[in-house]
DNA sequence: TTATAATCTTGAACATGTTCGCAATATCTT
DNA sequence: AAGATATTGCGAACATGTTCAAGATTATAA
C-alpha cells in the first residue's frame, strides 16, 4: 500500500525504491513511538532519531508532525474499505448494516486510540488540513461516507426518497460524534461507548423508520433545509 | 468586575491593587491584540511588550496564552448573565426565549470572532482545561446553562417532565454547535448561520413539542437513556 | 565516461510557548 | 524602624515544530 500525502508533490511525483523506504522507516518509526507514548509525547527529533535519519530528513517526506497522522488517517481508510465492504453485504437489517460499519472502523482504530486524539483535536476548524472536514480530507471522508451509502441500500428499512442522498453523510456525521466520544471513554473495555453504540443506533434506525410517517413530514423537510444551509 | 481565572491560585488569593492593574493591563493588551490580529498571530511577546511588563510578568498572572482567552470567556459569560436573563422574561414563546438567549451570545461575542477559534480550537478534548467541557470551565458551563433552564421555564410549549432536567444542558449544545458553525461561517454578514439559527430553532420547538405524544414515549426514552451514559 | 541536473540528506538557525531562579518591591511582625 | 516574609517583576534558558541553505548522492544526458 503506497502512503500518499497531499502535500510534498515533488517527492510524490518521481520516488526511488529507496526514497519509498525512507519515506516507510519514518512513517513507520512515528507511528510506533505515538502508538507507545501518544502523539504529544513523541518529538519530531525522537522520530528522526529512532529512522536513522536527520531531522530536515523528516521534513522533507512530511510536511509536518500532524501530516504523519494525516498519512496513516489516510491508509486506514484505504486498508479497510473493501473488507467493510465484505461485511456490510452479509448482514440484512439496516441495523446491523451500520453496526458493522461502526464496528470495523473501531477495530481499525483501537491499536492508535493513544494517538488519535491528535487527529481530532483540530476537528471543529475546517480550515486545518487535519480536520475530518476539511479540502484536505474531502477524498478520505468521501471513501467513508460511501460505506454508509451502500450500508443503506437494500437494507430491510424503506428510506424516504429525498432523504436518501443526505443519510449517508448524516450517519457518517454521526459515527464521528460516536469515536471521539470513544477516543475519551474512559470505562473499563469502552463499555460506554459500547452501550452508547447500541442504543443511539436504535433510536437513529428507529428516526429513520418514523421519518417515513405523515406526521413527520414536515420535520423531515426543516431537516433537509437544515442540510441545505450546512452544505453551503 | 473581577477576573478570576480558575488557576494561578496564588494570584487570586491576595492581590493588591496595583497587582490588579497589572494584571489588567495584560489582559486589554492581548484582547486588543488578539482582536486587531488574530490570536496565533499575536505573541505573548508582544503582549509583555504591549503591557509594558516583561514576558515572565505575563505568566505570574495567567498560566498560559490560552488562559487568557478563558478569562475573556468568564467575564462574557459574567457580563451577560443579567441582561439575557431580562430579556428573556420580556419574551413569552419558547422558541422566542430560546431565540434570546442565542441572539445575546452572539452580541457579546461578535467584536471577538476574530480569536474565538482559539477557544473552540481544544472543544472536543474534556480532559483540556479550556474545553468547554473540562472540569475547569465548568462554572462558566452551569452559569450558561441556566439561562436555558429559565428560558423553558413558563414558556408557552408544555415539557415532558422526565425531559425538563435534561433540556437545559440539550439546549447549551445546541448554542455550543451553532457558535461553532458561526466562527467558521463566511457567509456574508454571517447569513448562512442566522438562517440556520431560524430553521434549527423551528425544527428544535417541534421536536419537544411532538415529544409529548404518545407515539413518540419509545424515542424520548431511548434518548433519555443516552443521555445517562453520556453523563457519566 | 563525464558533466549536469534532479533528488535526497544534513544540521544549524528560527520562532514562540513556557519555565525558572533570582532581583526588586511591598507587606507584615516585633 | 529593622528585619523577615510574601509578592511582584525580570529576562535568560529551554523545548519543540518548522525552515533553509548548502552538501552528498543518484539519475540523466552528452
Amino acid at each position: 500500500m503506497t502512503i500518499t500525502t497531499t502535500a510534498n508533490e515533488a517527492v510524490r511525483a518521481r520516488s526511488t525504491p529507496k526514497a519509498e523506504a525512507t519515506r516507510r522507516r519514518i512513517y513507520d518509526a512515528a507511528l510506533e513511538m505515538f502508538r507507545d507514548k501518544g502523539f504529544e509525547q513523541t518529538t519530531m527529533r525522537d522520530i528522526a532519531r529512532q529512522a536513522g535519519v536527520a531531522l530536515g530528513a523528516a521534513y522533507y517526506y512530511f510536511d509536518s508532525k500532524d501530516a504523519i497522522v494525516l498519512a496513516f488517517y489516510q491508509e486506514n481508510e484505504e486498508s479497510g474499505h473493501q473488507p467493510t465492504l465484505d461485511a456490510i453485504a452479509q448482514e440484512k437489517k439496516l441495523r446491523d448494516r451500520i453496526r458493522v460499519v461502526m464496528e470495523r472502523r473501531f477495530e481499525l482504530l483501537e491499536p492508535n486510540l493513544k494517538f488519535l486524539g491528535a487527529l481530532f483535536k483540530h476537528s471543529p476548524d475546517a480550515t486545518d488540513p487535519l480536520s475530518p472536514f476539511s479540502d484536505e480530507t474531502r477524498p478520505i471522508r468521501e471513501r467513508a461516507i460511501e460505506l454508509f451509502r451502500v450500508a443503506t441500500s437494500d437494507a430491510d428499512v424503506k428510506v424516504p426518497a429525498d432523504l436518501v442522498p443526505h443519510l449517508p453523510r448524516l450517519l457518517w456525521l454521526y459515527q464521528l460524534s460516536l469515536i471521539l466520544f470513544w477516543i475519551y471513554d474512559r470505562s473499563e473495555e469502552k463499555k460506554g461507548t459500547m452501550l452508547l453504540m447500541e442504543k443511539s443506533l436504535a433510536l437513529v434506525v428507529n428516526l429513520i423508520r418514523l421519518s417515513g410517517l405523515p406526521l413527520m413530514r414536515p420535520v423531515r423537510r426543516t431537516v433537509l433545509e437544515l442540510l441545505e444551509v450546512v452544505a453551503a
